[in-house]
DNA sequence: CAGTGGTCTAGACCACCCT
DNA sequence: GGGTGGTCTAGACCACTGG
């Protein structure tokens, strides 16, 4: 009965021509597309098939079906942004992108790094702190804590290059489950003016990020200042 | 044949009971999940349900099939963040919030807003400064820039509190389709700390929106300087 | 009530991977 | 070839909405 007429599933086809119309603004948000029934007719595919296509497409933020009325063209939301934080595609899109491993060690836990990583004060915490710099220079000084467990070596080029969620994973044996990132506007202290070559008192973002086990546990805390002259986050709102 | 054991649907049940095994750690990332004609006779159901389910898990990010191989749990990703950006939800959560609106003209655009919008030198431009504050006192300033159309009357409690993408929508017959949030670290200049009751050179963050109609076309920018001391940015590994 | 989305089946076939 | 995921059907039934 179908025609096979195409190398793509026919819920592919289905859902793209919907989502073309709605690009091209034949379709606008709020405007009802057809009846699953019409369009299992129209595209000669079965009920289940058209289905198919429409949670394609709902699940991408562009229709939204309610039962019982009808599919519906959503409004893009434009609140929710994806943020992609990842040092490599931040970085290393950049060439000349390297990493400076500037201090590891062994510490007691203080007040704020025992409250940020749910231990006791005192507890033994690992501290890592990196350098990254481009082809024109350092840009950012990271700080990672995690709780420090014996007998779990780390490569050295692992601790200085792994992203930090990676990192915590093989640290730990724990999978991590969420990473929460905070962003804070701040200014370079004489400390990390000279770590970044730059002068006390410039703009720069703080970054923090906490990973966290099964049960909000938290398992690392991340730290980054990065140069505000030489760094800005982008978000972009969902396709 | 199938019990209908539940109210709940059948796919929804088959997914939510894998999922609680990898939250409870009996699966790990990597392992793989029983087939799918497996799975459908140990729930009792059809393939095609099994697949619906696993579809759902695939979606959430909790597992990845490939074909001809099998179905493997995820590794949860913490690179892709989602940020959730709206006034409401940001200030909205302290009582108090309120917004001022501080200025609002028409303006021929300068050489930065022109290039922002994509309007020619000197074309009309509508700019709308607004105060944001909660209990506390002022948080944030606010100048939103509009390719100006006459014969759109926006009413002023519109301008005040709608959100920037809302206003943009409604302002411009256009449809809004990406919004794109840049976010850099600042000082406060003397002329911005008076208007946020602040001293000057207090760290703050600017927050830069660009919207966008069709064809990458920007519909509206929008930067944002908020206080430091009173205000962080969040985001949150998905799901 | 008729029309809508949502679920489910039993079986078919395809595409892919591994050995 | 045997196992895996992926697509599709034709028809059934359910849940919900609205006149």
């Amino acid at each position: 009965m179908r025609a096979r007429s195409s190398f793509l599933p026919a819920y592919y086809r289905v859902a793209e021509d919907i989502k073309n119309k709605i690009d091209r603004g034949e379709l606008k948000p709020g405007d009802m597309i057809p009846s699953t029934a019409q369009l299992a007719r129209q595209y000669g595919v079965s009920h289940m098939t058209v289905r198919h296509g429409l949670e394609l497409l709902a699940k991408d933020g562009y229709i939204e079906s309610i039962q019982g009325k009808g599919s519906f063209v959503a409004s893009p939301r434009m609140d929710t942004l994806l943020l992609e934080f990842s040092e490599n595609k931040i970085f290393g899109k950049n060439k000349g992108f390297r990493v400076q491993l500037s201090e590891l060690e062994i510490i007691p836990a203080d007040a704020k790094i025992a409250h940020k990583l749910g231990v006791k004060e005192g507890n033994k915490v690992l501290k890592i702190r990196r350098i990254l710099s481009d082809e024109k220079g350092p840009v950012a000084v990271d700080s990672r804590f995690l709780p420090y467990v014996k007998g779990t070596p780390l490569l050295e080029k692992e601790i200085a290059y792994a992203a930090f969620p990676d990192l915590v994973a093989r640290h730990t044996e724990l999978v991590s489950v969420k990473n929460v990132l905070e962003v804070s506007p701040c200014i370079l202290s004489k400390e990390e003016a000279e770590l970044l070559e730059a002068r006390a008192g410039l703009p720069a973002l703080c970054i923090e990020q906490i990973i966290y086990a099964a049960k909000n546990r938290p398992i690392g805390w991340s730290k980054m200042i990065c140069r505000g002259d030489r760094f800005t986050l982008k978000a972009v709102s969902q396709p």
